[in-house]
DNA sequence: CAATTATTTCGATTATACTAGAAATATTAT
DNA sequence: ATAATATTTCTAGTATAATCGAAATAATTG
């Protein structure tokens, strides 16, 4: 995963409404929930959820499907996963030589 | 983790420049790196790169040490795993219940 | 086609974030 | 104290995002 595609996930799921979607169709599992019940549950104007999942969609987080009139919403679990990876990526291996740490003080050349 | 946190360390970690500066650091380990040498190496200007380690020390990314002239800066990982988990949180239980998802069309009672 | 329900577009307000140059401050060594 | 290096504050321009009501559009059913 590319640095500015992860940020520009991050960001999106660093609004509070937005994370509050996410976790709701997180705890939803993979059949999803309609556009209206995310509304109604979390108490979110219709427009304002449009504009948020419409967000959620451009980072390719939430999938969409049209069932009747309804339109369900899922998570897209490995995009989530991703993500998540991302900032763990390398945690343990510590790949920065010392003697790049401090150029600063001690530029041996 | 509360939600309103999560939501404000993950906007942190959604501006490219500050998620290059924390890989930068997560790459450094546990040791850190003078803001002096993250200001060479990923030639950010220095008044910039303040104002993004004042953002991620503000949500607990980022610890500072001073040594002499240099201020040593090092990622949390502690911190930076409670985030990453707690997108994954509860990932696999889904415990939203089917009957719960639209109340729109089939609401009993 | 009319009615109903579901979702989106429009438009406007308000607030907050990113960026970086110039000047100021801090720390250490001579 | 002076010089050298490291980091921060100040300031300001520019851009982008969050919010939501009202009206518009889509989809389905009678």
């Amino acid at each position: 995963m590319k640095l500015e595609d992860a940020a520009e996930t991050l960001a999106q799921l660093g609004n509070p409404t937005r994370l509050e979607v996410v976790r709701y169709l997180v705890k939803a599992g993979p059949s999803g929930v309609p556009v209206g019940s995310i509304q109604k549950q979390l108490k979110i104007p219709a427009s304002t959820l449009t504009h948020h999942l419409k967000h959620l969609k451009g980072v390719g987080l939430l999938m969409q499907k049209r069932e009747k009139t309804n339109l369900w919403c899922s998570i897209n679990f490995d995009r989530l996963h991703e993500v998540s990876d991302f900032l763990l990526e390398e945690c343990c291996s510590f790949s920065l030589r010392e003697s790049d740490k401090a150029k600063t003080e001690s530029d041996a050349t």
